[in-house]
Formats: structure tokens, sequence, C-alpha cells
DNA sequence: GACCAGGCACATC
DNA sequence: GATGTGCATGGT
């Protein structure tokens, strides 16, 4: 099922535009906080991720150098609160060796490269899927990649516009071909998303508040 | 105390 | 190629 238009898309923005204003995310420092959290918030809360990206900041963690640097162990101990502090801990530590390996740990460097290069380039990496990549993508070299997420294919199935299980590519597409290819567009659109998300459409929903509407297939003409 | 959260890789059939 | 499983913490 796709009854997806870009009028459609343009009235579920403007619905959470209006009931939220302007989101600012990704919230960061730097692009390379970006990019750890993008990580670090794999299947997981991301009140979680911010007590780790807090514990990486006073452990001097916070750069692609210092990581590769410090003793599994330590790295492993920041990275408690975010959950799967294991399999994380090598996930980022891949991420910085990759930086530092192709872009001198330079996350701007890295930026230059073109879109879809860079995309493959990232998915090369373990612990790197579609979602994250894109992530990166977007909030740290502002590349114009529209970010599915779990709430974003929940929220357009539940209107009625998607099946629940579309693939992650094909979703994609169906933003990045019915939107102006626009960075900022794209970034509060996510943005929109998360917050609506965590907000009215858990896996139990509570439409009844929802910007959206009042019910799981809202007319949207 | 159960259930859930913005994933991903890997094993198995 | 589809389906199942491990990974771990903190909030509700």
């Amino acid at each position: 099922m796709n009854r997806v238009t870009r009028k459609k898309l343009l009235k579920l923005y403007e619905r959470m535009a209006e009931h939220y204003g302007t989101t600012h995310w990704w919230p960061g420092d730097s692009a390379f906080e970006i990019a750890v959290g993008a990580i670090l918030t794999q299947n997981t809360a991301w009140t979680n991720v911010e007590r780790a990206i807090e514990n990486i900041k006073k452990a001097s963690l916070m750069n692609p150098k210092a990581i590769m640097d410090c003793r599994t162990a330590k790295l492993e101990k920041v990275l408690v609160p975010s959950g799967y502090f294991r399999v994380k801990a090598k996930r980022v530590r891949n991420f910085c060796a990759y930086l530092l390996d192709n872009y001198g740990g330079s996350m701007k460097k890295m930026a230059k490269r073109p879109l879809e290069e860079l995309r493959q380039e990232l998915l090369e990496v373990n612990g790197i899927g579609s979602e994250t990549a894109d992530d990166i993508l977007l909030y740290a070299c502002e590349k114009p990649v529209f970010v599915v997420d779990a709430y974003t294919r929940r929220i357009l199935h539940r209107h009625g516009l998607v099946s629940s299980d579309i693939p992650y590519e094909e979703l994609r597409s169906l933003f990045e071909n019915n939107l102006d290819s626009d960075v900022h567009l794209f970034k509060e659109y996510h943005g929109l998303i998360v917050w609506t998300g965590k907000d009215f459409c858990k896996r139990t929903p509570k439409c009844e508040a929802c910007p959206l509407g009042p019910k799981p297939a809202i007319n949207l003409g």
C-alpha cells in the first residue's frame, strides 16, 4: 500500500509544526557528538543517551582519537547509561577508526564527500545501519537525506498511507521523491516526527490528543 | 514487575 | 530470503 502524496506529507508536517513550532533537532555541540549520539540512540530512549554523552564529555573522550586510545573497560563504563554498552563501545570505536583512517578524524572532511559514496562507506562500518547512517548524513553532514525511523513508519501506517512493513529504503524514497530536497525541511520533519512519536505514537498510542488528529486514520486532504 | 525505547548484526532454517 | 535472537539501561 502506498497512498503517499506530496500534499499529504506537507499536511502532516504543517499539523505537527503548528503544534510544536521549531524543534531544532538534533541537539549537540559538534558534528562528532551528533554521530556518536546516532549510534548510542539505537533502540534506546534519548534520555539514556544524554547521560552517556555527558559521561563521555566529563571523561574528555568526545573526540575520535581519545575514544580509540582509551581502555575498553573505561569506554564501556561511560556508555553504561545508554544500554547495550558492550556492543555500543565496539560500534562507536568502529566509527572512530573509520573516521581517523579515512579523514584524519575530521567530520568536516568526511562531509565533503558526495552523498551516495559517503552513505555507502558509512553502511560498510559494522554497527552503522540505514537509520544511523542517515542520521549522521543529515544532522552531522548536512546532506539532504530523509531519516526514517520506527515512528515514521508507525505514524504513516496508522494514517493509512503505507503498509506497516514497508522497507526502509522504500519509505525514504517516498519522502525524498515527494518533498523538496531541503536539508532544513528534512531535519525539522524528522524532529517533528520524533516529538510526535514520543508524545503520542508509542506502541500504545494516545491518538485522542495527537496533533495529527483524533483517530489513526484521519482525512489529510 | 512487566513492558517499552528513534537498531543492528548474526544465526538458522 | 524470511524469521528469530542477543544486546542492557532507565522510565512508565
